[in-house]
DNA sequence: CGAAAATAGTTGCATATGAAACTAAGTCAA
DNA sequence: TTGACTTAGTTTCATATGCAACTATTTTCG
């Protein structure tokens, strides 16, 4: 997934030459209107909404808080591949995430047992305690954030996005080039 | 805006230490029901489907990409300064691509003579046939994305963005510490 | 069994990012 | 006019990111 912004090793379709169209047909695009550019800027709100409380309060940062989340959540200890699966962040955020953690105190690694490959990961009472204070002030402002509107307004959006997601998951055709 | 990430020069409100709450309350918090957890998901399976095609076909990346849209649109030059009001990025990201994009040969800047600080910007006519064909092609994505969706409920779903955008913009109090 | 393939997690590297400092030029007002 | 302030844009620096390569286990199967 995301191969975002590799300026120099991509492998160009066309070699990168831009096609030979000199007649200047002035195709109407226009970024504000663009929907995928708003859901960026809309996507920016909400998530620095969010870091703004983790960031301010703990100095965590994003990948530390989604890990916390799921530890805080979850009754044993996890593996970190479990941590990726659940967060959909990349399995070296996970790890850099886990080590600053553990080197703040809020976590805990211990060997596991049936694997000798990973470890069990799981909230140190300190990790714990830092989880039990943010988890309602980040629910608080996800209540904010959606204050004024009502379960359906909400259900449907959420319903429409995972639609849009759908239809850029089935087959990746059809799209240029 | 944005003061994500910076681990160690942040300023805790209350000096990093977790509140002391030994009583494990168990908050219940899912990540995966978190509001603001399916808009990442959302927003990232939206962002790349669109930077996969500029970034396969002219390997260039997210701000060129939208600095590149905003001067395809414009019909005289711009200046940066504009470019980053309209395209709500960081100006140190538009200095950026403005320089890689210059140097590729997709724009050009000349000097303003109303105003010896900026300088005027426009695509080249290089950077303009890529223009003319990248835009189609996202504009396709952008209907590959939306397909099956009515206009109402596109216009719905944006006016529950813009709802939410309000939300936290107005006032930042209340959340919390 | 034992070699090949798969998996968990880490590290190296190349690059992106943004805050803050900086330079240069313009504006404002005494 | 000239000094203070503002603005445009760039650079520096510290840090985030993700792919690919790596180590260390575990699994698979001939």
């Amino acid at each position: 997934m995301s191969k975002l912004n590799t300026p120099d090793n991509h492998v160009a379709a066309n070699g990168d030459r831009p096609p030979e169209n000199g007649d200047r047909q002035r195709t109407d695009f226009v970024l504000e209107k663009f929907f995928p550019y708003r859901v960026r800027v809309f996507y920016t709100d909400v998530t620095n909404a969010l870091s703004e409380v983790y960031q301010r309060d703990y100095g965590m940062m994003p990948a530390e808080w989604r890990t916390m989340a799921i530890l805080g959540a979850a009754s044993g200890g996890l593996q970190a591949t479990e941590i990726v699966a659940r967060s959909s962040m990349d399995k070296v955020v996970v790890s850099r995430a886990v080590k600053r953690m553990e080197e703040r105190g809020f976590l805990m690694r211990e060997a596991n047992s049936a694997d000798g490959r990973s470890f069990l990961l799981q909230l140190s009472d300190e990790g714990r305690a830092v989880y039990e204070d943010l988890a309602p002030k980040l629910l608080a402002v996800e209540r904010k954030m959606l204050q004024g509107l009502g379960e359906e307004e909400i259900s449907d959006f959420l319903a429409v996005a995972q639609r849009i997601r759908n239809n850029l998951a089935n087959s990746s055709e059809e799209n240029g080039s």
